[in-house]
DNA sequence: GAGGGTCAAGTCCGT
DNA sequence: ACGGACTTGACCCTC
């Protein structure tokens, strides 16, 4: 079983010269549209090295973490106007596609020695399943641009290699799981077998998701279940949760959680569960619930996931990243020193 | 260096 | 009709 953290790194001391070396930067396409060719050039091949470098020192840090701690999901920040007229040009140059699949070649050897389970995670403008056509054509190329990611870090053959995945929202509600299975099968290949879909808050929620069961793996995520069915846990032994395991097909599922903001909740006790109608009644909008904490505060929480961790893997959405599961690895160390697994 | 405006993209919700 | 939230808040310009 393993916990991972996502995109970002924080360093415990507060280092702001370490937080920098290991995280990506980015640009702007406004930015960008104000440089010449050699200005661009210069700034996208600045950006390139600093994220190469930030990468390989996340998974290097993840890689030296006890067993538990080997998950992470990749920024899509990586290489900035990848599919966009701004910057295809700078990405189809065969130096710059020879110095990244040389690193990233590099670093995906690293990460399948020390069994690490790498994911990616494109942003909430690819809607594999909307029905502006110009909109699908914009996530399909952006699913393509993380495809080329996980070939060049060694994982863009076969289901789902060494756990990879690139992970997507359902999409918009117009477009249904009809759409969502005719923009899937405009994927490549690999782009197709690592895709998997989790479910959100308001559009497709894990009820909406199950029908795609038979065409990728599911996601669960257990905050935003929460937020979109009304305050309720999902429990190890939900049969939906049945439908989820089987849609991996062999592979360990993954599944994400968070928590809602502790200084929303000031005073909540941190050994029991949220509720979610107690907080509503007391004027707490499920809206400002659905922002996500700096740390695993809560212990009952935590102690939900360790359930969980019986048949899935988690990413764990907190602001304070690699902190928060610190906090989350220490309660499973100390649960299980009293309580052995069998 | 700090502060404030800006930043590619889609969709849904609350007002 | 429009701003805000989502999310990975960070970049970029001006002072």
């Amino acid at each position: 079983m393993r916990i991972g953290f996502c995109c970002k790194m924080m360093s415990p001391t507060g280092d702001a010269a370490e937080d920098k070396r290991c995280n990506v930067t980015t640009t702007t396409l406004a930015a960008l549209r104000r440089l010449d060719r050699d200005g661009a050039r210069q700034k996208l091949s600045a950006i390139m090295e600093t994220n190469l470098g930030a990468l390989r020192r996340q998974v290097d840090y993840v890689a030296g973490q006890p067993p538990l701690e080997r998950a992470l999901r990749i920024s899509s920040d990586m290489f900035p106007a990848y599919g966009h007229p701004l910057g295809e040009w700078f990405y189809k140059d065969p130096g710059v596609r020879r110095r990244i699949a040389d690193e990233l070649a590099s670093i995906g050897d690293c990460a399948r020695r020390h069994d690490l389970r790498l994911s990616l995670h494109p942003g909430q403008f690819c809607v594999i399943n909307s029905v502006e056509p110009a909109t699908l054509d914009n996530a399909v190329k952006e699913l393509e641009y993380h495809a080329d990611i996980m070939r060049w870090l060694g994982y863009g053959e076969g289901w789902h290699p060494g756990g990879a995945h690139i992970n997507i929202h359902g999409g918009s509600r117009a477009g249904g799981v009809q759409n969502f299975r005719a923009g899937m099968a405009r994927l490549s290949a690999t782009a197709r077998s690592l895709l998997t879909v989790e479910n959100d808050e308001v559009s497709f929620g894990l009820d909406d998701l199950l029908p795609l069961a038979e065409d990728l793996p599911i996601v669960v995520d257990l905050h935003h279940h929460w937020i979109k069915s009304g305050g309720e846990y999902l429990q190890p032994e939900d049969p939906r949760l049945e439908v989820v395991r089987a849609s991996w097909r062999g592979v360990r599922p993954m599944a994400h959680v968070s928590v809602s903001r502790e200084d929303l909740l000031v005073g909540h006790p941190a050994d029991s569960l949220p509720d979610l109608p107690t907080l509503a009644a007391r004027g707490i909008k499920p809206r400002d619930l659905r922002a996500h904490s700096d740390r695993m505060w809560n212990n009952a929480v935590n102690d939900l996931v360790l359930a969980h961790l019986s048949w899935a893997d988690f990413e764990v959405e907190a602001k304070h990243k690699n902190l928060a599961v610190d906090d989350l690895a220490r309660h499973i160390g100390r649960r299980l020193a009293v309580a052995p697994a069998a």
